[in-house]
DNA sequence: AGCTATTCATAATA
DNA sequence: TTATTATGAATAGCT
């Protein structure tokens, strides 16, 4: 069963990687026919294992006719227009930059995300290699840090109580108002308990104390 | 909300049609790159809508490569093909391709090292915007944390008595041995201080108590 | 664009 | 692979 949110990363167990691969796969086929029939798209579908295995689909034709088309509406360029040689020499060397920068790129979230996941989730791990100086420094930050927490948890527990003592004082006076009321409607009669708190001990009224944070 | 099961067949209805298709190539856009990163797969996806309009990914480098791999691995017939004209238009696409990927992982970095932030350094920034039930799955995860931290701080610690208790033993050893021998040199000579424990009391032998952890 | 009530997809498991 | 099932995700119908 499903436990916890995915991580986004790749499955390194080999099993369980492929596992997924199949059922994602089945699904990902399947909502890419359920999107081309409800809304009329022509859709084309390359799938290529890590083991190499190719899967497709295309909702329309063959994959083959779908590339022209893709060919054509993507470019804008046709087979005719042909650029000149330093147009071409340029967008060569454009492309040859900047693939370069996505190389970059990659690496850079790379380690980003390895950074992060050390961050957020492993900090079991580690710990154990970590000298001392470093553990106690790790320490206090994280000290500091759910300090910080529980002073913003606090911060919105009490905004709570307030906002709960001030509901008390309003439902006080609609209290005291109603047992006005009924005293002068029932005129003679005494000892009219009041409304509110006849039903059970208000716990809006306990004292503070019970609150432990 | 969804009424009963969706009839798989074309949306007649233009709007809910266009609507649909947003939301579900959204989808089918997410499921693609997520296989991709969880069974480390090459996928391409080519969507044109009814109106013609076009949508691709490409998980791996871009779509004409993948293409390309394409008709190597499902048969290779290709019709003729005039090598210089189809060069030219592969990079114009590529460089349009390329460039939008660069747009995308500049984002997904910024997206990372936000994050990366918040967890190392600005603990005390976002806390204070941050909803009662993150904070307390916060509050929890950092005292995990620092539990971990602690653990491994004692495991240090309390190698480090045990080697402080092994030196002790042996230099009570070596203290021993050194008061025979003296004893054995200065014959009659009677009451001689122990050699070590004379100059000052050793630190090594007051009880445990001291260390407060 | 957002928001929910639902249906759907799927991770772990066998 | 397939089947099961507890859960997280996706999304249809509305605003």
């Amino acid at each position: 069963m499903v436990r916890g949110k995915v991580q986004m990363k790749r499955i390194e167990n080999p099993v369980h990687r492929q596992v997924t691969f199949c059922k994602r796969r089945a699904g990902l086929l399947k909502k890419a026919r359920e999107l081309s029939v409800l809304c009329d798209a022509e859709i084309g579908l390359l799938i290529i294992s890590d083991h190499g295995k190719l899967y497709e689909l295309a909702t329309e034709g063959t994959m083959q006719e779908l590339i022209e088309k893709y060919m054509k509406s993507s470019g804008g360029h046709r087979r005719g227009d042909q650029p000149d040689d330093h147009m071409t020499m340029e967008m060569s060397q454009n492309l040859d930059v900047v693939k370069e920068e996505v190389h970059m790129l990659k690496q850079e979230i790379d380690t980003l995300q390895k950074c992060l996941s050390r961050y957020m989730f492993e900090g079991a791990i580690e710990v154990g290699t970590m000298p001392l100086d470093e553990l106690l420094l790790l320490e206090k930050h994280l000290e500091l840090r759910i300090c910080h927490a529980r002073s913003a948890k606090m911060d919105i527990m009490l905004q709570e109580m307030q906002s709960l003592r001030d509901k008390e004082g309003m439902l006080k006076a609609l209290n005291t108002l109603l047992q006005e009321k009924a005293q002068e409607s029932i005129g003679a009669v005494t000892n009219f308990a009041p409304l509110v708190e006849a039903v059970m001990p208000d716990p809006l009224t306990l004292p503070n104390e019970i609150f432990q944070f």
